[in-house]
DNA sequence: CCTGATTTGGCAGTTACTGCCAAAACAATG
DNA sequence: CATTGTTTTGGCAGTAACTGCCAAATCAGG
């Protein structure tokens, strides 16, 4: 049966991408990464399949951090202002930072390591999950929606894509962003990207009150 | 050196789907797919990194035909005209036709088989690349621009859905869709996710000659 | 401390994959 | 056709990735 003890996981992640980043992809075996984290190889494969998977759980935290938060997403506050009060400094945690700061160097030798690309796709369609079940709760409608699984698609993809522009300038060319740049370019292209009006503070409803429906995806 | 001999990769493709397909994944080895294919195992890990990956050639067909017949997408002709004239029964051939069958097939076991998933997505991401240049030549702006590579990331998502959405449709419902609701729901889809837009006929210009910019992104 | 359930390690075994070299296939040239 | 050079392939040995199995360890609750 398949384990998933998150804390585990998330420990042998962190050391295998520093593995990754010191010596690449192809010269990091499972039994270095074994002996980082202190478990025997065996545990190693028990939690994940290959050894490029080994960094997914770091590489979906930013994702599924994100999700978390967007469940306590009110309906009378827009993307802007929830994702500057949620990703406010002071809220972040010291490993936080650190796992941020992995994950964009991760992301920034992505090009080099074609390895690592599926890995970091599969992470983004992870995200896309989840994005689902909170436009689908924010619109009052179902998660088995097509139109909703569309919205989410487009929205995780642009993330992804915005994630990859932020780490390869950061990184290669050394440019800086306060955490205002990211928060701004984020919101821009999440409601450029969305096929569906959510961004958008939405009127409270109870659940059989009806309403004109914004939601429709225009023709 | 990576030997990328078109033809011999998609061959091996095919084998290897619907080896796939008939026995699963986990029970199709290597060397089945080599004998399968009349090649020795060793020119199979030549031509492809692991076995899941064999049947990406075939993944990315779709894809990437999609993005041929773009190159030749008149600026006069929108792309609801575009996709029916270029998706015409008439013009696929037979092997096209069988092609398209198996990567139905293929997309509908995704959820029993999630190894194959991230070689569709690598697949869908390489549609992406394509993308991106195609995006960029019909707005006259540069592949390397933001705003053309997130355009090019939601809509690429997009056609993943409908993809998705029709694959498993047609094989675990066994509902029936026509050329044109293909073609209809494609279309909808990449107008819903485009964030710029490129889907209408647009005036042909001269290069020199300026006109008022129709490409900035919405704020 | 005992007991049952879950997690881990060790090790043998299988499968996926690589390096290396020689044979075969093909192309251009005399 | 003989030649040389180039590219593709096969065979085989070797390594690294991964699985199955069982026993040891860890842990939770009584």
């Amino acid at each position: 049966m398949p384990i998933d003890h998150d804390a585990t996981r998330l420990a042998i992640a962190r050391l295998a991408a520093r593995l990754f980043l010191a010596n690449g992809v192809a010269a990091t075996s499972g039994k270095d990464i074994a002996a980082a984290a202190g478990v025997s190889e065996r545990t190693v494969w028990r939690h994940f399949r290959t050894k490029e998977s080994c960094v997914e759980p770091l590489l979906s935290q930013s994702a599924l951090r994100f999700t978390q938060h967007m469940l306590g997403w009110s309906r009378l506050i827009s993307i802007e202002d929830h994702l500057s009060e949620v990703f406010a400094l002071d809220r972040q945690s010291e490993s936080d930072i650190q796992d941020g700061i992995l994950i964009v160097r991760l992301v920034a030798i992505l090009p080099k390591e074609p390895d690592l690309q599926a890995t970091w796709l599969m992470a983004s369609h992870l995200g896309e999950r989840g994005l689902v079940d909170i436009i689908a709760a924010r619109l009052d409608r179902s998660p088995d929606d097509f139109d909703i699984r569309l919205c989410a698609a487009t929205v995780s993809a642009a993330m992804r894509v915005v994630d990859e522009d932020i780490s390869l300038a950061a990184i290669e060319r050394g440019e800086v962003f306060t955490l205002a740049d990211v928060v701004s370019r984020m919101a821009r292209a999440i409601r450029a990207a969305s096929t569906l009006p959510f961004c958008d503070p939405l009127p409270l409803r109870k659940p059989n009150q009806s309403a004109p429906d914004p939601t429709q995806i225009r023709p």
